[in-house]
DNA sequence: CTATTATATCGATATTTATCGATTTGTCAA
DNA sequence: TTGACAAATCGATAAATATCGATATAATAG
């Protein structure tokens, strides 16, 4: 139904999700973990349940490991889904954020 | 109440809007243009309702003329909530998706 | 085996939001 | 000045969604 950039669009759209997100960022928790985190704000049916639209958009990457399940951030769809937005809604810009190594970036 | 990031991702979060904001992008039109676009599916309250959260999340330039609202999309308002969430969320690809001007991009 | 622990799912509820018809406000044309 | 038009706002409604407690499922520890 929702199309791609749609559905980005929503995993992002909502405060709490967000905070999970910077959660995962660059490291990999359990669920448990996550709860923890939000410092008892939300509690564990709502964390699997942001989660869950988390994976749905492919925003995070899932480990399998006994009983637990962990999750990471997937910065590279986000950063891909990004890009497609620019180059969508700001082909003005289009050219200006590059994904660098698509042209050969050099810094002076 | 939201923060920046959570509003520029709200706005985005709806199919009709993201198809407003692709008939706004590099031309200017009036409320009804812009109903006309959208080809009887949606109606005049829905469409300024949709163009109000659009505003408010800056995505859009605002021109009155008479009794005319002009809007047009804010290319510039996109890309940088673009660049913003990948540098929150994606540290790793940062450095890969740069503003181009700011390093001095040379292509091969 | 049994008790415990981790997480998903279910059902219910409350909030948010998309949509519309009707109305209001403001501008212009005749 | 009046009638027509553009667009915002209002009130109502329906759909989507965030949240929770309770329960189910599955894996482990004892």
């Amino acid at each position: 139904m929702d199309n791609d950039q749609v559905l980005f669009a929503k995993a992002l759209a909502d405060e709490t999700r967000q905070e999970i997100m910077k959660h995962l960022c660059c490291v990999w928790l359990s669920v448990s973990d996550v709860v923890e985190k939000l410092d008892g704000r939300v509690n564990q049916p709502t964390v699997s349940h942001h989660l869950k639209k988390l994976e749905e958009a492919g925003l995070v990457y899932v480990r399998e490991e006994g009983r637990f399940r962990y999750y990471s951030l997937n910065q590279k769809q986000l950063t891909m889904c990004c890009g497609l937005l620019v180059r969508q809604f700001a082909p003005d810009y289009a050219e200006t954020v590059i994904p660098a190594e698509a042209i050969g970036v050099v810094k002076r």
